[in-house]
DNA sequence: CTTGTGACCCTAA
DNA sequence: ATTAGGGCCACAA
């Protein structure tokens, strides 16, 4: 059971609980957005998802999380490719840039 | 206390 | 395509 504030709220700690929890559940090849990571909390706390993938552990599948647009996170591109490779996840690339297929690869809650 | 800063999102020009 | 402006909010200075 996880607590949860007088005022109804997930307390901080609560709430990275419960970011990684889902995000464990991503199977490998998709993936989800910040702000649908967000949203599946009932929350629009995108950018606190992305702090907290920021600070997470290894056991946390942090590749499949992205920006809305299926870019990867700014700064990861490489890294996180080298997981997209591996994991099949559908890409589309563009010279230097490339976007994951959200049409295809979208993970839903 | 106030400001600036993010692995961000959305809508409207 | 890009910019602007608002939302969102923990955290450090």
């Amino acid at each position: 059971m996880i607590a949860r504030r007088t005022d109804g709220e997930l307390g901080e700690l609560d709430f990275e609980e419960h970011v990684l929890e889902l995000v464990r559940t991503i199977p490998p090849g998709r993936v989800a957005t910040y702000g649908g990571v967000a949203a599946a909390l009932g929350t629009r706390r995108a950018r606190s998802v992305g702090r907290i993938m920021a600070h997470c552990g290894p056991d946390v599948p942090w590749w499949r999380v992205i920006r809305a647009g299926g870019f990867p996170p700014r700064g990861l591109e490489e890294r996180a490719l080298a997981h997209y490779a591996t994991e099949g996840t559908p890409l589309a690339s563009r010279g230097d840039t490339y976007r994951v297929n959200l049409t295809s690869a979208h993970h839903r809650f």
